[in-house]
DNA sequence: ATACAATATGACCTTGTGGTCACATGACTA
DNA sequence: TAGTCATGTGACCACAAGGTCATATTGTAT
């Protein structure tokens, strides 16, 4: 956490150290990353930098305390279109709404993705309770998926939980590779072309690549 | 490419370095790796080793080299079990000797795939052929599966690209993570629970997470 | 044995890093 | 006005990085 003095700070100068340091990150990953230009690009000095956190470390957990917090503020005044929704729909409207999330503050959700994915962090200890919590939820999914007769049992628990992983985490990518090449990366997310994308993505996740008999209908 | 003086080096000295390089990338990826680690862990001296190579990044791009010549050998004597396979069968045959190509030399691939997928270089300019040769591979895949009436039609190609190279470094990111910690990494992989692990995310992918009328039933 | 080219060496260079600290500034109190 | 204390500053530190180069060593041909 940082230290007090840096809660002491005005609003602005406060956003103009976390915007550097989100850029930073963003741009460099964490381990890359360079105390030195997070100070320059928030006209702050050295040495403040050092009364307002303990190092770098501190600054990204509070890059991902930000994240979080952000995240549940956006989630809080949403709720899925309708009751009783099939499990598979669930996760639909939970994609895509995480997309819409995504778009309101990308940069900070590349600097988070960024270290935690591309530099293998989120298997590290640090993050054991992010990554725990969001297994969590994801089992409690499969689970209600299970009991009503939705998923395949043949799969068992851990392996749904590997292939939504992977899942969530291509999404993220596409999400960061295309997305950040946007003027207005919501209108982006929101468009028809995109949202098919995404259906047909998750289409697959749910179907398979194989021809059967139900075939992929176009919802646009 | 590593200068002439490299290749003049006697085979023991030029695997030793290689050995050396590999297990650096491996630990650290390529932006972090450190040329004067290389340099004591092969047992030669700094100015010996800019003798042999521009920069770090030419031992990689040597590295690179060796994967692909390595593979090339190991596959060139490796044919799929029968003709005239489903184009899903011949996935599943390649998958599953890719991965006892990479139990051959785990580090090896353990140091390129960090560099290309973790940092990120697969999407840079240097690696481009490379790419591109894998995806045109998976495209000629893709179409004849198609043309047999064996895959989705109302997936396109691009989608379906995405998707397997989802699952393509979803698979290696899973051998690099377990397998590592493997005594006998080659046992590990031709063992029944391993080998059926795979089977059922490539019957995942196949058919998806849905419960519907065909179902998995074990092939242990 | 001599001469010459190829190879090997590590001290040294510059640059950037994370981090420290003696001091300057400014706001508030007595 | 004088004193106090939180905040701000940048020169400075030790260290590791990639890379260079004058010199030492080795191998080979005559």
């Amino acid at each position: 956490m940082p230290k007090q003095t840096f809660f002491n700070l005005p609003d602005e100068k406060r956003s103009q150290i976390m915007n550097a340091a989100i850029n930073e990150f963003a741009a460099y990953g964490l381990e890359n990353s360079s105390t030195n230009r997070i100070v320059s690009n928030s006209g702050i000095s050295k040495g403040s930098f050092y009364q307002y956190f303990e190092d770098k470390q501190d600054v990204f957990d509070y890059v991902m305390t930000m994240l979080a917090e952000e995240k549940i503020v956006f989630f809080e005044d949403k709720y899925p279109p309708k009751n009783n929704m099939d499990t598979f729909e669930y996760y639909r409207w939970l994609v895509k709404t995480g997309m819409e999330f995504n778009s309101t503050n990308p940069l900070l959700v590349q600097a988070v993705t960024r270290v935690l994915l591309v530099e293998g962090q989120y298997y590290g200890k640090n993050f054991e309770k992010y990554r725990e919590q969001s297994t969590q939820a994801m089992k409690m999914m499969i689970e209600q998926a299970m009991q009503d007769g939705e998923m395949d049992p043949s799969v068992d628990m851990e392996l749904a939980i590997m292939v939504m992983e992977t899942w969530n985490n291509a999404l993220a990518s596409y999400f960061l590779k295309e997305g950040l090449k946007q003027d207005d990366i919501m209108a982006w997310v929101r468009s028809p072309e995109t949202q098919e994308k995404i259906e047909k993505l998750l289409y697959i996740m749910e179907y398979g690549l194989r021809k059967t008999e139900s075939t992929f209908e176009s919802l646009a």
